[in-house]
DNA sequence: GAATTTTTGATGTACGTAAATCAGAAATTT
DNA sequence: AAATTTCTGATTTACGTACATCAAAAATTC
């Protein structure tokens, strides 16, 4: 068995009630028994039961996602993930909640980040808005011993705590990667759709993609980009624009959400090399028409899952382990798509 | 706050024992009572705590994995996996151990997966080797009350509760898939390197690798297999002599694990299309220079978690999600590479 | 050496569940 | 209606830790 406290306190000589203030931190321990105490939790190997400590303390910890509002399917699926993790976290005393704020909108998240604070909770996550002003509300939290952790788009400066999200200039060097491969040398230009280049992350793709084409020894021409918004309808008209206006059109990049009404203005054009990123229901039915060669995707489970090991493990002071936070960037073609629209594992 | 056994008792109108008895079904309550205790149950979304439960049990869960022995690389990941898990599942009173047998030695598998049952695990998860009288032993552990899951190679027809590891046959489309695309029109046959057809796994992905060739519209040659038996030497050999006899090869799949022989079979030829099998350091460096174009990769550390889960639910007479413990079949590229060596996530 | 402060011990309660015992109530059988 | 069986209640202990209280011991100061 596991040594536990008593263990401890016989092996030191010492009382229980030592033993609990050396482990907590509580004053009253001179030096020299708290030395004592320390060599038998070494010898003995002891790691306290965090199962039988959160029941003792029955301390839960409030964590809010704030999420951007509005129908981006991926942000639709991080919500939902946080739902399941929510169920499922019960036993681990985390209480998730999510506070949806309007897209892009600095004020509304600013206002969303105070009011977390002033709620006490023990830890927020939030897609950050790339504005000072939010810097400064996420400093404000810090400051506040809240720690905060920034979710797909990073805001660098800010204070945050952590960034949980994929490497999103890898992201773009792997599509100009995939597409130079598939496209070989097949000659015409290619398209870039976005949401915004307001955006840090898709900023980031696109430079990782320029990068990548560049570097090829078949010269490419790279169009100037289409900014959707991420919005159905004005994504499909520049599209449609862009395909009448170039028809050598070889490839298209599309490194936002703007996948639906891209999927529209391709019908069923499927000579196109199209890489897109997330998968959703749109990008795994096109996936499976042709219409879509690749999907980029950052796994919208592991990130919440992520997220709240990394608060939890900051609101109780302990170390996170980079390596082990890091999201992988997953490539998905038609071959290798999961199985259900749900899929998701625990692991 | 969440309901208790309390709530459940009052709301009910019971008395706290016979909550007991509903919840662990436990014999001696009427039907009346036990639907009575199961509305309060609903209506207060009662949840067990489990971390109290286990507490309040102080069971251990002793669950064994059986892994072949011998210097393949994904099989030492594997098991590095497990300590990994190990020393993180204290926690949850789960007590891993691993146990070495000899690669490809049904033998040794029946002794290993008997001793584990004589010693009263509460599971054991294998790499299943396809014969007969392994089969017959883990229908013995199944007679016996133990749960089996097998791991990265499956054995139907045994009894076996579940398998963890990846759809083998969409491994080996997703190979033919990639291949086709990034050779494009560029003319020449195509090798492929296995391990072993006595093994399940290497030929499920031959077959999806020779159906995806054959569906595509380029007519393209697939050489004899080459058998490595996934020795170093032997398949270093084997693709020399293939590289040889044929000057105009365009690609090779290696689906096994003889990627250190493959590597240095192909010296510095990074004009050859090379898809490989599982992320180890062999082929993280020939990624890297350009040696391999793609590996396909299962996650260990997913795989061992999803065994340790499926064990214990079934340890308990739980259901078992299937969606959930879907083991997904990772992409690498150059590109996309995850940071470290030793990168993981508990996700 | 007395008075004070600091350190330690002893003890109890709590968290939510499991599991056992024993008495009493209700249902069933005779 | 009595005897029996089946069901239910009340109560207790345990799991490993957190946390509080009060007394006792040790160290420090005066």
């Amino acid at each position: 068995m596991r040594p536990t406290v008593h263990d401890i306190a016989d092996t030191a000589g010492v009382s229980l009630a030592t033993v609990d203030r050396v482990l907590n931190d509580r004053p009253g321990v001179r030096g020299v028994t708290k030395a004592k105490v320390e060599a038998a939790i070494a010898t003995l190997g002891y790691v306290r039961d965090v199962a039988a400590a959160n029941l003792a303390k029955s301390r839960v910890y409030p964590l809010v996602f704030i999420l951007p509002a509005g129908d981006n399917p991926f942000m639709r699926g991080l919500e939902a993930e946080v739902r399941r993790a929510g169920f499922h976290s019960a036993a681990e005393r985390t209480r998730l909640s999510v506070v949806p704020v309007p897209a892009f909108d600095a004020a509304a998240l600013v206002a969303a980040i105070d009011g977390a604070v002033a709620d006490q909770v023990s830890g927020i996550a939030a897609v950050a808005v790339d504005a000072p002003e939010v810097a400064a509300a996420i400093g404000r939290a810090h400051a506040a011993g809240v720690p905060v952790v920034t979710l797909v788009s990073d805001l660098a400066n800010s204070g945050r705590d952590h960034f949980v999200g994929v490497d999103n200039v890898a992201a773009g060097r792997t599509a100009g990667s995939l597409m130079g491969r598939f496209l070989g040398n097949r000659p015409g230009p290619v398209a870039v759709l976005a949401g915004s280049m307001r955006v840090r992350d898709h900023r980031e793709r696109l430079d990782g993609f320029l990068a990548t084409i560049a570097e090829m020894p078949v010269g490419r021409a790279v169009l100037p980009v289409l900014e959707g918004q991420d919005d159905p309808k004005l994504s499909l008209s520049l599209v449609s624009g862009c395909l009448a206006s170039t028809p050598d059109l070889a490839g298209i990049y599309s490194l936002g959400a703007g996948n639906q009404g891209l999927v529209a203005a391709l019908a069923d054009r499927t000579d196109l090399c199209v890489i897109a990123h997330e998968l959703t229901a749109h990008t795994r039915a096109a996936l499976e028409t042709g219409i879509i060669d690749a999907v980029l995707n950052q796994d919208a489970g592991h990130e919440v899952r992520s997220a709240i090991r990394v608060l939890r493990a900051k609101a109780d002071g302990l170390p996170v382990i980079a390596a082990q936070e890091r999201i992988r960037l997953d490539i998905f073609i038609k071959d290798n798509l999961p199985a259900g629209p749900d899929e998701d594992d625990n692991n």
